[in-house]
DNA sequence: CGCTAAGACCGTCAGACGCG
DNA sequence: CGCGTCTGACGGTCTTAGCG
């Protein structure tokens, strides 16, 4: 079941050029910035849902794919949420409800495909998302949809309380995470080694620190994907039984019709 | 109330990768 | 090729929920 995932997705995307696909990507048209809109696409680039790939590629490709459509998301994203001065994604996401588009009309063929095809990909989403099939293993994560600054001042006072930090947190947790940037600071750089190792380690640090933030918000985003679809899905399969029930109901006249004007 | 398992988060190390 | 950055993996602490 899953093997048809990507071929649907490949043939909804290049036999249609009006096709869209859920993308969290900010809407750079709409007023109101929004996830989850949908984006128009012309090729499967970043479709990360593929579970060929998932199966077959190795664990550097896979991690690729991630990457891949981890930048994706935010560099756009943050690029576009700067140039036009509005918060932060992570503070859209916390005050705007997720609006969900459908997809312009199609035959009832190609809403069949549709719908089938958003299904495998909510579910193998779905799979996707469990800790232990992805390839970067991490727990749930809770804060990741406040706004950056709370999410940030919550780790901050964290780590900066000393009867919270760990044993292996020395002095250089309290640091805020741009102080390694500082002038002074960095006019010590190029001495002793334990002085170049100390920086290493807080920039280090700081670099862990930013990836995790990035992989929640990537995560989350995934997840609020998977609730896209699966809403869409459902209001397409709503849609599908609807035109086939009306398709039946005039099938079942026409043939009244034909029956009773040859007698 | 103490114990324990699970989860969240952190710092560090190691390896991959990109860049000059 | 050296260096800086990113990120998976590992092991640690802390918090919390559930249980006896």
């Amino acid at each position: 079941m899953e093997n048809t995932t990507l071929t649907h997705i490949e043939t909804l995307s290049s036999t249609t050029p009006n096709s869209f696909i859920l993308s969290p990507i900010l809407n750079t048209t709409a007023t109101t910035p929004t996830l989850h809109v949908l984006q128009p696409v012309s090729h499967v680039q970043s479709v990360i849902i593929d579970p060929d790939k998932n199966k077959t590629h190795t664990n550097k490709e896979s991690k690729l794919l991630i990457k891949q459509e981890q930048s994706d998301y935010t560099s756009r994203s943050e690029e576009q949420l700067l140039a036009r001065h509005i918060p932060t994604s992570n503070q859209l996401r916390k005050t705007l409800v997720t609006p969900f588009q459908l997809n312009p009309r199609e035959s009832l063929n190609g809403l069949s495909t549709i719908s089938m095809s958003m299904a495998n990909i909510g579910g193998h989403l779905m799979s996707t998302l469990n800790p232990a099939h992805l390839p970067e293993s991490t727990g749930g994560y809770h804060f990741s949809s406040l706004p950056n600054d709370l999410a940030s001042s919550y780790k901050h006072s964290r780590s900066s309380n000393p009867d919270l930090s760990s044993p292996s947190n020395s002095s250089n947790s309290s640091n805020p995470p741009s102080s390694h940037h500082h002038p002074s600071k960095r006019h010590d750089e190029g001495g002793d080694p334990t002085r170049k190792r100390a920086v290493r380690l807080q920039k280090n640090r700081d670099a862990a620190r930013e990836c995790r933030r990035k992989k929640k918000e990537y995560i989350k985003c995934l997840e609020e994907r998977v609730t896209g679809l699966e809403t869409q899905n459902k209001a397409l399969i709503e849609e599908l039984r609807q035109l086939k029930e009306l398709y039946c109901q005039r099938e079942e006249s026409n043939t009244n019709k034909t029956t009773t004007s040859t007698r």
